[in-house]
DNA sequence: TCCTTATGTACAA
DNA sequence: TGTACCTAAGGAC
């Protein structure tokens, strides 16, 4: 589900189903993107990217000049399929289909047709994207640096770095033993730089393997000789989710609290402040 | 069958 | 800070 790592592995899969084959048939069963539909139809796909949650859908010549810029939001949900595809439910607010494959999306807070000013525009309010090449992390220290804002709270502003979610924010804060209500302006470079290396090596595994497990190889179940765990939401977390259990390391009970009105999630221990 | 919850964001006050 | 929006799954009845 969305995060960073989810979108880039989206603009992927749409790629591979859509991008090489012929132009999709383009529908909108439940009817809010259906003139944008009608449109697209007959359309080939040519360029698919993501920044941060974004997804952007190129259709046309080889320099789209118009995108479907698709954000999932909280509930948004993307499904692939192989044709025959089954009849659509009346959720499906946008439908791709070919000879060989269908994909369905559902539930997102964005789906719209843009000009290619209006995608520069998307991309010029967002932060650097781990998980894009041309990211440059030293902007994002800039903003958090001269921030009173907790890094917690500065981890999730997409404006400051694009594609971290709730998940990656309390499992990388973690593994860097850093308290999450620290004030942003007191993260050393040093320590940022090892978040953001850590963030790009985490996420595009993430995007590998279509979800993310952020514990240790060391620190797994296995290696530390204890009964293996299944975390609910499909990967294995030192935090997320975890509220009163205790810390896979120290041992200590989990804690939560509201921020932003966002789960937190931290160990009180590992993460203290020198 | 209803209620809660969720890996998100935008806007109003 | 609170609320609205989009959907589906799981748990309490």
């Amino acid at each position: 589900m969305p995060e960073g790592h989810t979108i880039h592995r989206l603009a992927e899969d749409y790629a591979t189903a859509f991008a090489a084959g012929p132009a999709p048939y383009v529908t909108s069963p439940q009817g809010k993107f259906a003139d944008a539909a009608a449109l697209l139809t007959g359309v080939p796909l040519t360029r698919t990217e993501a920044h941060g949650k974004h997804l952007f859908l190129g259709f046309g010549a080889a320099e789209p000049a118009e995108w479907v810029h698709i954000h999932l939001g909280l509930f948004g949900k993307v499904t692939f399929g192989k044709t025959p595809a089954p009849p659509p439910t009346d959720t499906v607010r946008l439908r791709l289909a070919n000879d060989t494959a269908y994909v369905d999306l559902r539930g997102p807070t964005t789906c719209a047709l843009i000009t290619d000013p209006e995608k520069q525009a998307i991309h010029d309010r967002l932060g650097p994207d781990p998980l894009r090449p041309d990211a440059d992390p030293r902007a994002a220290y800039r903003r958090i640096s001269r921030s009173r804002s907790t890094i917690a709270a500065l981890l999730m502003d997409q404006k400051v770095i694009a594609g971290v979610g709730n998940v990656y924010r309390a499992e990388v804060l973690f593994r860097h033993g850093i308290d999450p209500y620290r004030p942003g302006r007191d993260l050393t470079p040093t320590e940022w730089d090892a978040i953001w290396h850590d963030l790009t090596d985490l996420m595009r595994e993430g995007v590998r393997n279509n979800r993310i497990d952020t514990v240790r190889p060391e620190h797994t179940p296995e290696a530390m000789g204890r009964p293996p765990r299944v975390d609910d939401h499909g990967g294995e977390v030192y935090v997320y989710r975890r509220a009163n259990q205790s810390c896979h390391l120290c041992g200590d009970a989990i804690r939560t609290a509201d921020l932003a009105a966002r789960n937190l999630f931290w160990c009180p221990t590992c993460q203290r402040e020198p």
